[in-house]
DNA sequence: CCTGTTTATGGAAGCCCTTCCACATAAAGA
DNA sequence: TCTTTATGTGGAAGGGCTTCCATAAACAGG
C-alpha cells in the first residue's frame, strides 16, 4: 500500500539510513544523494509514518488539551489561540472534553502514562495535588490556563484587580448601594472575584453588606457560571424592592444575560433603574450593550502554547504564574445613579 | 522509567503474549494466570504505550476532525456532538482547523498517507474531486458534515426545505414583499438556500424580484457569512427606501445579527418595519429575539461519529446521504404586515 | 603514493506493542 | 495406559521509524 522507508531506499539505491537522513535536514549527507532520495520520495508519494516515528523519537508532536465541555465564547477564542500557535509551531491538537467532575483525572492519567502526547494543556480545571504531583515528578510538560497550582505553570487573568475594576467603575458612577452576583465559591475565579469587589468597595469608603451579595446555590454539579444562576440571583436582588443595589457586579457575562432578562422581566431599565458589569466579554456582550471585563484569551492561548513548547524543550525551567490583565469595555449597561446624568 | 510489557511480564513470570493476552480480553488465557497478569500491572502502574500499540495494531483509535477556524455556535454545538459520541467509543479527537483556503488538502493528504488516524471528519469544507477519488480509493473512511461529495458519506441538512419554510412562513404572515441577504453562492449552503427561497415564493404565486436579493459582495477570502457582511446587505435593501421588503429571509444568523443593527441604526423597526428570520439558531439569536431555522447540530455530530466507526468497521458500506431536517424556531423577528395585526 | 582525517553511508538495534506459530500441558476418549 | 483434542503459553517476527556504530569513500598533507 503506502510506502515506507525501505521501498524508498531500494528506488534511491541507499541505505534506509540515508533516507532518514535525507529526511531529517541532517548535515551528513551528500547534497546530490540527498536530491535522490527526496527524488524517490516524490516518486513514491512517501510520507513518514506518524505513529512509527513518535515510538522511535520519542515524540509525538500532539499536544492534548483538557477543557470543560465548551460552553460559550470564552473557550471558542482561547482555543482559537491555542490552535494558531499549536498550527504555527507544527503540533496537533488532541481534544478532551470534561463534563463529570472527576473525568479530568482520569484524563491527566491516562496522558501521563500512554505516552500519546507530548505535553498538556488543562484548561479551567482543578489540578489536584496529587497529580500535579506527579507531573512534576515525571517531569510531564504541563501548563495549567485559567487554573492554578503553585507547582506547576499557570496562566490566569487577573481577576481580583478585574472585579476591582468593575467595581470601581460602578462607584465611579456615583453608585453607593452596589451588589454582586457571583457563582459558587468553590470555583478559584468566584473566590477571587469576590475579594476584588469586597476590595473595591472598602478602598472607597463604602460599606460591604452581605445582603447584596448572592451567590447561586446551584444543586447540580455546575459551578453556577451559567445564566439560569444569574437569572435567579438577580431576581433575589430585586425581590429586595426599595432596598435593592442601584448597580451589579456580575461575575461573569453568562449570568450577566441571565439577570438581564430577569431586570426585564420585572420590568426595570437597564442601566436607569439598575446597572450592571459582567466579566469575560463574550461575543454576545456587545449585542447585550453589556459593559464587562475584556479577557485577553486569544493571547492567553497562543501563550500558552508558546509555554508548553519552552518547557517541552527544557523541563527545567522555573515554575512561572503569568497573569493576564483584564480591561474593561464600556458599553450601555451602566449609567450613572444621579437622576438627569443617564445617558 | 514507565514500565514496558517486559516489566510486567518479568514480574508476573510470564511471557509477553500472555501479557497481551491479559489486557486484551482473550479467551486463550487462564483465569488465575490472568489475575496474576493484572496484578503485576497494577503494581507497576503499567499502561500500554499508545503509539506502539497503534503500530501493531495499525489502529489509532484517534478521529480526525477538520473545521473551519471556528467562529460562532454552529461549530461549537456540532462539536459538542462529536465529542460526546467519540469519547462514548473511546475514541481521541484530533482537531485541525483551517483558516487560509487550501490548507484542508494539505490535512486531508497528511491524514491519508501519515497513518495517524483511523478517520476523518470533515466539516463545512469542500472536498474536491481529487482528494475525493484519493479517499474512496484508499478506502480511508471519512464522512463529510455540512458538506457534500457524491462519492463519498455526508450528513447535509436540508438547506433548501428550510429555506423554503423561513420563506413560507413570512408569506404566511402577509408579506408579499419578501427580500432575500444571502452569502456567496459559490459555498453551496448559500446555493442551496437561494433555491429554496425562490421556490417558496413561485410555489405561492409570488414573483422572485431580482432587486431583493442580496448577495455580499466580500472581497476578501470570506464566504459571506459573517456579520459584516449581513450589514451591508441590509443596507442595501434599506437604501430602496419605500420599495424595499418588507420581510427578509437571511441566510444565516450571524449575519442576521449585522442586519438588525443596521435595521436599528435606520431607525426602522422589527418586526412592525421589517420582518426577518435567519438560518443556524445559533445561542445569540435568542437573545436578539430572532426567528430562525434550527439546526439539529448535536444529534449530526454524533450520527457523523457513529457513520464513521461503522465505516471504519466495514469500508465497503454503500455511499450514503443524511439530510436532518430544520425547524422554524418562531421569535418575535417577524410580525404581519397587515397593520394593525402586529403583536 | 601513503597515512591520517573528515565525511558519507549501510544497516543492526531499539522503540513497545500485537499476532502468529510452535510447543507444552491438561482434559477427554478409547 | 496411550492417543487425540482442547487449552494455555512463550517468544519470534513484524509494524516503520531513528540512531548509533562500524565501515567505506573522499580528501588533505607530506
Amino acid at each position: 500500500m503506502t510506502a515506507t522507508i525501505y521501498d524508498v531506499a531500494k528506488r534511491a539505491g541507499v541505505g534506509i539510513g540515508t533516507v532518514s537522513r535525507a529526511l531529517n535536514e541532517s548535515t551528513q549527507i551528500k547534497p546530490d544523494t540527498k536530491a535522490r532520495v527526496l527524488r524517490a520520495i516524490h516518486d513514491l508519494k512517501y510520507q513518514p509514518h506518524a505513529l512509527a516515528q513518535g515510538l522511535a523519537r520519542k515524540k509525538t508532536h500532539m499536544i492534548a488539551i483538557i477543557v470543560p465541555v465548551f460552553t460559550g465564547y470564552f473557550y471558542l477564542e482561547l482555543l482559537k489561540g491555542i490552535q494558531k500557535e499549536a498550527a504555527k509551531n507544527n503540533y496537533d491538537l488532541l481534544l478532551y472534553s470534561v463534563d463529570e467532575g472527576d473525568r479530568t483525572e482520569a484524563f491527566l492519567k491516562r496522558t501521563l502514562s500512554e505516552s500519546r502526547v507530548d505535553g498538556v494543556l488543562l484548561v479551567s480545571l482543578k489540578m489536584s495535588d496529587k497529580y500535579a504531583e506527579q507531573f512534576q515528578q515525571s517531569r510531564f510538560p504541563i501548563v495549567l490556563v485559567d487554573s492554578l497550582h503553585s507547582d506547576l505553570d499557570s496562566l490566569t487573568v487577573e481577576n481580583r484587580e478585574g472585579a476591582y475594576l468593575a467595581t470601581s467603575h460602578l462607584i465611579s458612577l456615583g453608585h453607593k448601594k452596589i451588589g454582586m452576583v457571583d457563582a459558587q465559591l468553590k470555583s478559584a475565579p468566584a473566590q477571587v472575584r469576590l475579594d476584588g469587589y469586597k476590595k473595591a468597595l472598602v478602598d472607597h469608603g463604602l460599606p460591604f453588606n452581605d445582603a447584596y451579595l448572592v451567590i447561586t446555590h446551584d444543586l447540580t454539579e455546575k459551578d453556577g457560571f451559567n445564566r439560569e444562576a444569574g437569572y435567579e440571583s438577580m431576581q433575589q436582588l430585586i425581590a429586595m424592592g426599595e432596598d435593592r443595589p442601584t448597580a451589579v457586579f456580575i461575575a461573569s457575562d453568562i449570568q450577566a444575560a441571565g439577570a438581564i432578562q430577569a431586570i426585564h422581566e420585572s420590568r426595570l431599565r437597564i442601566p436607569e433603574d439598575v446597572s450592571i458589569v459582567g466579566f469575560d466579554d463574550i461575543e454576545m456582550a456587545e449585542y447585550l450593550s453589556l459593559s464587562t471585563m475584556h479577557q485577553p484569551l486569544f493571547e492567553m492561548g497562543q501563550t500558552a502554547i508558546q509555554r508548553l513548547i519552552d518547557r517541552m524543550n527544557d523541563s527545567e525551567l522555573p515554575v512561572i504564574r503569568q497573569r493576564f490583565h483584564t480591561k474593561l469595555v464600556i458599553r450601555k449597561s451602566c449609567g450613572s445613579q444621579v437622576p438627569g446624568m443617564n445617558l
